[in-house]
RNA sequence: GCGCCCUUAGCUCAACCGGAUAGAGCACCCGCCUUCUAAGCGGGCGGUUGCAGGUUCGAGUCCUGCAGGGCGCGCCA
């Protein structure tokens, strides 16, 4: 199935490949000024640079060639040669009815699927997760969804921070506490072991209690912190009785996060954590060495980027300034002898490889770690482990305040995200009360409708906006649920549900659709224009092409909505509005979907 | 010092390989509930796209310079 926009430039395009024309320039768009037509063309202006000609001559060549199309209902040449067409009504009623037997909702899936790993959210344990992991999880997801939805093999890997000093703090806090774990932690012979009871009396809780003590403790006493370092590297050596309680440590954490994730509409097919890629670390530093990709520096191993000898100026830490190879060196193995940061992300890209040979992978992390990641990338590409172009790192700005600084709890503290999370169900479940809706649903009931609102409000507010750019994040703008909002969008779907309830209650049925007035135009237009903004959140990795849709849809409901009576017009008028309706509520609920934010039935 | 990103309406943000009159929401003003959920719909107000040049028939978009802001720059992750 084809949408408008790609049919009619078809014939566009064949129109001016008759012209002697490059065909590409007959792309079809929606129009600009909707007043005029509903697609344009403006290939003739950059026609008529290469050919040589007068572009509105070429506009009219075009013109008459198109001018038989049974599909449009007319073609006008304006301005210096932009080509108007006006879709016919008759056209239009086709297409909605094809979008509306389309279980895909007019969306075309892709012609190669890949397979394809996105990585995003990175939590971590023991460190409670903050606004910052908002934006990985909202457009990670998203990502993920759109790429499977259009056919992809899609994997949604946490990549779980659980291997680093934190550790090492946690499991001497934990030892400090309880003695009687000390002495298992201590006694223990066997890293499979089962998890001892004793174990099990550390909560969660605990550890969010323990966690910021420790961290606090390690950076002022040298003692304190020496011993979290050795028992990281115990853990990192497999000492069995530090990794049986790593392991409590990971499974308490990882079902807690797993169940917040999931609250904020977030689930990830892998868990693969740090310590995953760790058992590959020691065989592929050997396997580097005897590739010669590593070179001693200050008494590190790094393997170095840089192409063609490139440098930079760099100034060093006491002012002086050098010429240095420009990207830095990967620092592979450091000088005591550890892996480091970028180790583990090239050994999980060799362990990815391995399980699961993806032919993308999409690396969704703030966009402060761009270098990081051109380095990492880089360096996969010489071991040879991953080709140029296949591991892309989509960067996303920050949440800031309305400050315009990185947003900070009134304490001046990161924001915990679950408590963000209850303070945007604390104003649903406010603004749910105030407009009288849902008070005669049970407690249950209302409790779901409340966190799908705040969810969507959260949710769409961050997708609304180009991932790249930073934005403010202003609580009250968040939890404000008019205009341009996820609750707008869960409204406008609420009500087409509760029509098709009531439709189905008064035994009306849906039927063939057909286009006459104004409004119900503009809706099919834009039930078209899904396959374009999906493509395009595909192909920029920009779920806010496809936020724009779903609100321009809703738009444009609501628009037919108030324009267009249903339960009182005529049968067979009945009959089609319902399934421009319907077809508007499946196409909303897709997208939606692929946004992460799930619909109520009623609210 | 070097590199990357950003600067669009009072505020928060869009803008499809450069195209017609730069669009939304909020705020403000005016209309619309005896008809399907008014968290809605219609209308109005609001712009020298940071500044200065350049390329082009045409620039928010491409190039150069400048100003302002953010971020990053091996032994944390």
């Amino acid at each position: 199935m084809s949408d408008l926009k790609r049919a009619l430039g078809e014939a566009v395009q064949a129109a001016f490949a008759a012209l002697g024309a490059p065909p590409e320039l007959g792309r079809v768009t929606p129009s600009d000024r909707p007043d005029l037509a509903d697609f344009q063309s403006n290939g003739a202006l950059a026609a008529a640079k290469r050919l040589g000609k007068n572009p509105r001559e070429i506009a009219a060549a075009v013109a008459e060639t198109l001018a038989g199309d049974p599909r449009l209902a007319s073609v006008e040449i304006a301005g210096p040669g932009f080509i108007n067409l006006k879709v016919a009504d008759a056209t239009l009623s086709d297409r909605a009815n094809a979008i509306a037997a389309d279980p895909r909702a007019g969306a075309d899936p892709v012609v190669s699927p890949r397979r394809v790993i996105v990585d995003y959210g990175g939590p971590n344990v023991a460190k409670p997760m903050h606004v910052g992991h908002l934006r990985a999880s909202i457009i990670g997801e998203s990502i993920k969804r759109i790429y499977r939805f259009r056919g992809d093999e899609v994997v949604g890997d946490a990549h779980f921070g659980d291997w680093g000093y934190q550790m090492g703090l946690l499991i001497g806090a934990v030892m400090d506490e309880h003695p009687d774990i000390a002495a298992l932690v201590e006694s223990l012979d066997d890293e499979a072991a089962a998890i001892p009871e004793a174990f099990h009396r550390v909560a969660l809780a605990d550890l969010d209690r323990l966690y910021p003590q420790a961290a606090a403790r390690g950076k002022q006493d040298p003692a304190y912190r020496d011993r979290a370092r050795k028992l990281t590297a115990d853990l990192q050596n497999h000492r069995p009785g530090c990794y049986v309680l790593w392991r409590h440590f990971r499974d308490v954490t990882q079902v807690a996060l797993a169940r917040d994730f999931h609250a904020l509409g977030v689930d990830f097919d892998w868990w693969k954590g740090e310590s995953d890629a760790d058992a590959l670390i020691a065989p592929m530093v050997a396997e580097l060495e005897a590739k010669g990709l590593l070179v001693d520096d200050q008494g590190a191993r790094i393997i170095r980027v840089d192409r063609n000898g490139e440098t930079r100026p760099k100034k060093l830490a006491d002012g002086t300034v050098i010429a240095a190879p420009y990207p830095d060196p990967l620092l592979v193995v450091s000088s005591e002898g550890s892996a480091m940061y970028g180790t583990t992300d090239l050994a999980t890209i060799l362990d990815r490889k391995r399980v699961f040979d993806p032919h993308h992978v999409i690396y969704c992390v703030d966009q402060r770690q761009a270098d990081h990641f051109e380095i990492v990338f880089r360096a996969a590409c010489l071991a040879g482990y991953a080709t140029e172009g296949q591991l892309e790192h989509i960067g996303f700005g920050t949440m800031n305040g309305a400050d315009g600084k990185p947003f900070k709890t009134r304490e001046g503290g990161v924001l915990k995200l679950n408590d963000l999370i209850e303070m945007a169900r604390n104003k649903a479940r406010e603004r749910l009360h105030e407009a009288g809706l849902g008070e005669n649903l049970p407690a249950d009931a209302f409790e779901d409708i409340a966190g799908k609102v705040a969810v969507a409000a959260l949710k769409f507010a961050d997708l609304q906006n180009f991932r790249g750019t930073s934005y403010v994040f202003d609580l009250d703008r968040f939890t404000s649920f008019e205009g341009k909002t996820g609750p707008y969008l869960l409204y406008q779907a609420v009500r087409v549900k509760s029509l098709l309830r009531r439709a189905a209650a008064e035994g009306a049925e849906a039927g063939l659709v057909t286009v006459a007035e104004p409004a119900e135009r503009d809706l099919v237009l834009t039930l078209d224009a899904f396959d374009a903004a999906l493509t395009e959140a595909y192909d920029k990795k920009a779920p806010n092409a496809l936020a724009e849709h779903a609100y321009r849809l809703s738009q444009a409901f609501s628009r037919f909505y108030a324009a267009c009576p249903i339960m009182t017009a005529a049968p067979e008028t009945r009959a089609s509005r319902l399934t421009m309706a319907a077809t508007a509520l499946r196409q909303l609920e897709t997208a939606l979907d692929l946004l992460g934010i799930a619909t109520p039935e009623r609210m």
